[in-house]
DNA sequence: CTAGTTTACTTGACTAATCAAGTGATTGTG
DNA sequence: CACAATCACTTGATTAGTCAAGTAAACTAG
């Protein structure tokens, strides 16, 4: 019936696994209230600040339209603060924020890895990571799909 | 800074990836008027009909109440009709999202394929196939992470 | 036969994203 | 100098999901 390719096999899993895996990152950064987005965006932050809205929005790969909405959320909570600067934005974390991660970032830097140190070895962890940098790679160049 | 393990990095890049290929999923089915979620929830649909909305929500991994919502939207869009059957409501295919479905589900397969066949090898595509299966299956297990 | 439990589904409040249209400074250019 | 274009950001409408509380049917006692 469905004439499944290996690679449309290997798209199902690994949709199926970012599903799973993020629920779980969810439920896991739960304990230090936020979400795994909130934690990309303020990890995202933390490297670069400070850092303008534009900018952040190409680096967690989300639209202009989208970084406006979660920064007004974690302004709300006083995780960053914006300051108007000529037409810019320019957005720092809180003392909050920064401690939160403190906390938070080693955590889930732990957390992830145990989805693969688990069950792989170092070798296979290369392997894969090689593997899916090139896949990556290659759907950055396929922006535009032809017709 | 960041002491960034293997997995951590493995992570990213697949979340990344995840994330690319869906938006670009999204933008070649528009042909079609569908979603990524859409086309994934109809295929299911094909596959299993008829079928009730609780099974099709452990099938593409979504809590009853997300799976109540899209049918609903499928079904205004008459793609699906539910029956109420005691008190299971039985979904099935229209006509409509069946002549849909015979030209969509072959081209997102070859579609989902191009992700990985442009790039690896037959060998490597296996490969790939074989690590991914197993970190997913492990994140099944995981269900409960420890406190 | 009524009361309580379980099952299947819905719904309200929320997070997170998209697109497209709108706002409001800053920067050309005639 | 004024008008248009551009840039950085916001916002309304929509899709897609979560959780938790609610409803209604169908079983399961006492």
């Amino acid at each position: 019936m469905r004439n499944n390719t290996m690679g449309s096999l290997i798209w199902l899993r690994l949709m199926r696994f970012a599903n799973q895996s993020n629920q779980l990152s969810n439920e896991f950064l739960k304990r230090f209230d936020l979400t795994t987005a909130q934690f990309d965006v303020l990890a995202q932050i933390q490297v670069y600040q400070p850092i303008t809205q534009s900018e952040l929005a190409e680096k967690v790969v989300v639209t202009q339209g989208g970084i406006s909405r979660m920064l007004a959320r974690l302004e709300k909570e006083s995780y960053i603060v914006r300051k108007q600067e000529w037409k810019t934005k320019t957005i720092s974390l809180t003392e909050k924020a920064q401690a939160v991660l403190e906390e938070a970032l080693p955590a889930q830097l732990m957390f992830q890895s145990s989805f693969f140190e688990d069950v792989l070895t170092k070798e296979e962890e290369k392997q894969l990571y090689k593997l899916i940098t090139r896949v990556h790679k290659h759907s950055q160049q396929k922006k535009f799909p032809p017709e």
